[in-house]
DNA sequence: GAGTGGTCTAGACCACCGT
DNA sequence: CGGTGGTCTAGACCACTCC
């Protein structure tokens, strides 16, 4: 696994988040136009083009045409079109994040998981009961399935006794975008019990499938919110939808 | 108002809506590389990169690298992240899409509005109560604000008497993003009487602003939505944040 | 009108994927 | 290995915003 060159684009992106973290640049602040950034950094516009491009969908930059490119007013970390990890949503919303594991197992997959996570019938299927806390006060109780296949062969000793926890992080970090289905649900059983809210409070109720790089799913969620330690936000653009499509 | 000449992006992107609209690639196939692709169009490769970003975004495509590019295999049109309209949702959805407006009304803006619509401190803001249905259901409650300026001069006459409701479409039809902070409620007073459903049954609640091009606030809502008629869904990615921001 | 991002070209080489 | 998308350059002109 040595470690790629860092690209043009990479660089000048980094380069970009460093002059925004170190002040140069703060937040409504107007950079420098394609070109001169260009210059400073010694690429071509289009490579500043680019490093901007990315800088915008993670939400850091706004751009507007005719007048410039400028430092995001709105801190977007947390919200949930841009980022999987909700270790990394907990600590932007400013806390301490953890996980429990409340259990791990192995089960043949279900008619749920051939279809989810496109297994074929008689594989097995890893599953971990998780819950998330935030500065120690429960956030998100989980349960995760994904296919033992995804085990490296030097793990499946035993019955992948050992840390199925582990697998799934890296599992999980593999993952590069989702599909949630959303739904608001009443606390009852496991959900409640774990989160410690009384039955019939108001939880957001997650049914989430990961895809790896090549498109192909990797996990498959099932995940009760409370929503009363951090909010939860979405990005939302208007896409110009053809009528023939 | 003239309408702009379509760019040469913009034709390239119709041009492949219309080919799989038209059954020549359909769900999972491969289409042509972007050299090919330039060459049927007759312009650079850079130009049908650019087209099948677009259409990447709006979830219509997926690309990998080294393999190629794809007909996405899920249609994504309903997700909340790359979507602003409901009633593009509800059709969508395979619903036919009505609205009910239940209110109208002018008033000073008070602190909310001052914050979420960037107003100055008596300013009017123009006030829709409405009620979306899908197939004559009711699934969104809404109470929509936007600043009174934003109402062309010669419709305000006698105190926006006339159809505030159009001004609201206007205006709506112009909010380019936003962004949605979501909560799960129950249901009760008139969200829960409106929505035909009865009190403590769970809702999703939205507080959302919405901005136009220029990243000005145009329209501040707050919404219920019942879950049972159609699914609500988020695209999410992983997006890679610094440490060091 | 000056300055910005938006589009576009032609060509090159690299990194990754599958066979 | 051949084919794909990923990166990068140098230069050009257009469309928009704001003074």
């Amino acid at each position: 696994m040595a470690s790629r060159r860092p690209t043009m684009v990479e660089q000048v992106r980094n380069g970009i988040r460093e002059l925004i973290s170190d002040g140069t640049y703060t937040v409504g602040d107007q950079l420098p136009n394609e070109q001169q950034m260009g210059e400073r950094f010694g690429v071509s516009r289009a490579t500043v083009r680019e490093a901007y491009r990315g800088l915008i969908e993670s939400g850091y930059l706004a751009r507007r045409q005719g007048s410039g490119t400028f430092v995001a007013r709105i801190p977007q970390q947390h919200a949930l079109d841009l980022n999987l990890s909700y270790t990394e949503m907990i600590r932007a919303a400013g806390f301490k994040p953890s996980i429990v594991v409340l259990d791990t197992s192995v089960r043949q997959a279900d008619d749920s998981d051939l279809a989810h996570l496109a297994m074929t019938p008689g594989e097995d299927v890893v599953v971990v009961e998780r819950l998330r806390l935030a500065d120690d006060r429960p956030v998100v109780y989980s349960i995760d399935r994904l296919p033992a296949s995804l085990v490296p062969p030097d793990a499946r000793g035993d019955g992948f006794g050992r840390s199925l926890f582990g697998l799934l992080e890296q599992v999980s970090h593999g993952a590069r975008n989702g599909r949630a289905r959303i739904k608001p649900v009443l606390a009852s059983g496991a959900p409640a019990r774990h989160l410690q809210v009384a039955k019939g409070t108001p939880l957001l109720f997650f049914e989430e499938t990961d895809f790896d790089g090549a498109g192909r799913p990797v996990l498959a969620s099932s995940e009760w919110h409370t929503s009363d330690v951090f909010d939860m936000w979405i990005n939302r653009k208007a896409t110009l939808h053809s009528r023939s499509l």
